[in-house]
DNA sequence: CAGAATCCAACCGGATACTG
DNA sequence: CAGTATCCGGTTGGATTCTG
């Protein structure tokens, strides 16, 4: 009772899968777009699919397990889709969603923002 | 050489000032107004001044701890000022800046985004 | 009232090595 | 190539107590 279901990270710990209920919208969404490397992430993949390395490559400074992790979220909530072009040797693309090109707009904004104001 | 200025955070630990040098701008952005609470605590300053402990009992959730870490660093970038109505006992208000306005708009964003997708 | 200080468990994320 | 597994130090953040 009262009790959520289970998942095992990669680290072999047990968490509970939240459905994040929380009032303000702005949390809500922040959870979703806010983590780190999730916006540069769908940023990278608005102009085409994009192969793995080569995501990880060009956001500099995240390491392969970031990005892993990161891509699995964001294709769970439907952002991004995973897309497997051959086996042996394998090759994988990742590319935005419909629902993902809905947040572009925002990001747009955050990058312009960030921009303007030269933080 | 190529060490940067030490501040010493609540916990006693020292931490170098990293000026967030991230090439990506969404990044960037998102290190100002990403992080937890601080789009909530902005856009629940919006209709005019609040006093802390009113803020942290709207934003449901956040300890006085995390209302108070966020709210120096939104000081220190000029998102919020801070203002001392008096002291004994005493009283202060936190309010948004005009440099944090220009944030409101890109928060609308998020929120509407948000809602609209029932997240 | 508005915080600061302290304690401490949980989590995050980098480095490295390994796999199909 | 595209990840996963493991180790592990650093950071986060909650609970609680204390102060002017």
């Amino acid at each position: 009772m009262g009790s959520f279901a289970l998942e095992t990270d990669s680290n072999g710990r047990k968490h509970a899968i939240e459905p994040c209920l929380h009032p303000c919208p702005i949390e809500r969404g922040m959870r979703i777009l806010g983590g780190k490397w999730k916006g540069s992430i769908l940023w990278h993949l608005k102009d085409g699919p994009v192969r793995f390395n080569d995501l990880a490559r060009q956001l500099s400074g995240a390491s392969k397990k970031m990005v892993s992790q990161r891509l699995q979220e964001m294709t769970d909530v439907g952002l991004v889709k995973r897309r497997v072009l051959s086996t042996k040797p394998i090759a994988v693309t990742y590319e935005i969603t419909d629902f993902g090109r809905t947040a572009l707009g925002f990001l747009e904004a955050l990058k312009e923002w960030a921009e303007k104001h030269q933080l």
